[in-house]
DNA sequence: CACGTGGCATAACTCAGGGTTGTGGGACGC
DNA sequence: GCGTCCCACAACCCTGAGTTATGCCACGTG
């Protein structure tokens, strides 16, 4: 089984059809017809059962998917290293990011970073903790903001600042001290709440605590991002616990915000591969980070 | 990179020279070396540099080693569970045991078979568990014999009777009454051991029930499979802790034996792939195995 | 130093396999 | 009955992986 017929066999078994697999490939549709004989020839039974002129892969095929998938997984992400690893160092600061700090962070940052240096050039993109994980082993990003805590390995992950979760509301739900004050976590019973269903560990942090307060918040809506969580906040659809970062981001007077008590800390991570120094510019650029991240979070 | 430039990658890196790798993949030096040229090409940088005519590989080559093996690895499975699937039931009755039963239940067993069914043909083969789910999941074998309880999700695992551990001794070790009773645990302080050190769960269960004894057992020679403790014993070096199949297999008067108390469990599974329903050739197998064993523990 | 040796690269050639276009035929919907 | 969709077959083409023959370089050795 060559790997040409493996990817083959992956294509017609994802689109159903050779015509549609041999698109797929960008080959003629006799090319893949026969390719697949050809491979079923060599391994000795049938992958499909052609019935009424349609395919139908065979119980061996459906045996053979799951390694299959893997492979051609593993070689993509050859690939994509491989490639990454062509051009070394073509762009000297290439950064992903969580959406949650896509709009405060990200942008305010480069805007600094090309005071200092004019000519650099920068790529921006966001991901999810897992993703971002396999971007940066995969070369195709130098570096990672996160406020979660991957536990990877092979990734160097260092502490750049720490925040607190914060409680937000519609503006003019608070008054006067109240607004210098903590919020403590008791008065969420039975209020109006934005539920959180995002998938990592300050996610399920939320929830769990959610889930304690009693009588329990009401929680019509449930979102799997902050800044969404944050827009419904400032339309006035009730509370939500975000991160300091979703808090403070977008326009200050669209909602109020106070820390939770007691508090639960938010720590901002900056990841990078432990083979390759950092560069003066991402070191700049990290520096400027902290110091934007520190200011924003004193800021009330 | 084609799967052929991997594989040359992979050759060129385990032997260290293309000469040789041309040998391993049964291609003359030229083509190989052509082929190393033209990965580098499409790669964009070298995999290995060219230094007194003699190769070494290249940072970035170091950096691509364990994602290829492990390409290589799961292609070459895929090659062993395609050529399986393609005799299918060549065989009728492949059955894989660790080295343990090897020698007691499986040669005894195939014999009793073949009184059923004097035709039938049969493998045989020993693995340690590990590599034993591997190769029934590969469909090199049909069934396998364990005392471990391997835990795996798609492999079906059913119990084929129960016995205990077995302490074992030289000749004229006990006496009378002493040989119909179980031996305590606390007698073995000071007493001199063969030490097992097989890594799977009884071998550590062993271990750890040899260290909490007080004062600790002499241990001289430590061994990595129980047959062999069982020689050692034979011949005078000591005691022994074993599964109930070693102690009872072999010559039965070249050692004695008591079991263990308190009592430890030993439990002699069978597992096989879940899709295929055993054959009746199976079935009758493992009913030989599961009476033989039972009579085999009954007896002392 | 001259020489043999081991290892890689180059050159010229062969050939099979993977690709193409063109065509035919069966199943299905209308 | 006809158009449509999809697969298979045929004839042809051409790239690329393989071959043998040879040269070059570095190194060890008498």
């Amino acid at each position: 089984m060559r790997l040409r017929n493996i990817e083959l066999f992956h294509a017609v078994l994802t689109t159903g059809s050779i015509t549609a697999a041999a698109k797929l490939l960008n080959i003629s549709q006799p090319a893949a017809s026969k390719a697949l004989q050809h491979a079923e020839d060599n391994l000795g039974f049938a992958l499909f059962s052609r019935v009424g002129g349609r395919l139908q892969p065979t119980q061996q095929a459906l045996l053979l998917r799951d390694r299959i998938e893997k492979i051609i997984q593993d070689i993509h992400d050859l690939q994509r290293l491989t490639t990454n690893m062509g051009q070394p160092n073509s762009c000297p600061l290439r950064v992903t990011c969580t959406p949650t700090l896509a709009l405060t962070l990200l942008p305010a940052a480069t805007v600094l970073l090309r005071k200092s240096f004019p000519n650099v050039t920068a790529e921006l993109s966001t991901q999810h903790s897992a993703e971002m994980c396999e971007s940066l082993t995969l070369r195709e990003n130098d570096i990672g903001l996160t406020l979660q805590d991957t536990g990877h390995q092979t990734l160097r992950q260092r502490e750049l600042c720490r925040g607190q979760v914060m409680v937000i509301a519609p503006p003019g739900s608070w008054q006067g001290a109240e607004l210098t004050q903590s919020f403590p976590v008791g008065a969420l019973a039975s209020q109006t709440m934005i539920g959180i269903t995002v998938r990592d560990a300050l996610g399920s942090m939320l929830q769990s605590h959610l889930s304690k307060v009693e009588p329990a918040p009401k929680i019509a809506v449930s979102v799997q991002t902050y800044q969404l969580a944050r827009s419904l906040v400032a339309n006035g659809e009730g509370f939500a616990l975000v991160d300091p970062f979703t808090a403070r981001g977008g326009d200050a007077k669209s909602v109020q915000m106070r820390p939770l008590k007691p508090h639960l800390d938010v720590v901002l991570y900056a990841m990078h591969r432990p083979d390759s120094p950092l560069n003066p510019v991402q070191k700049r650029f990290l520096d400027i980070i902290r110091q934007l991240a520190q200011r924003m979070l004193a800021q009330r």
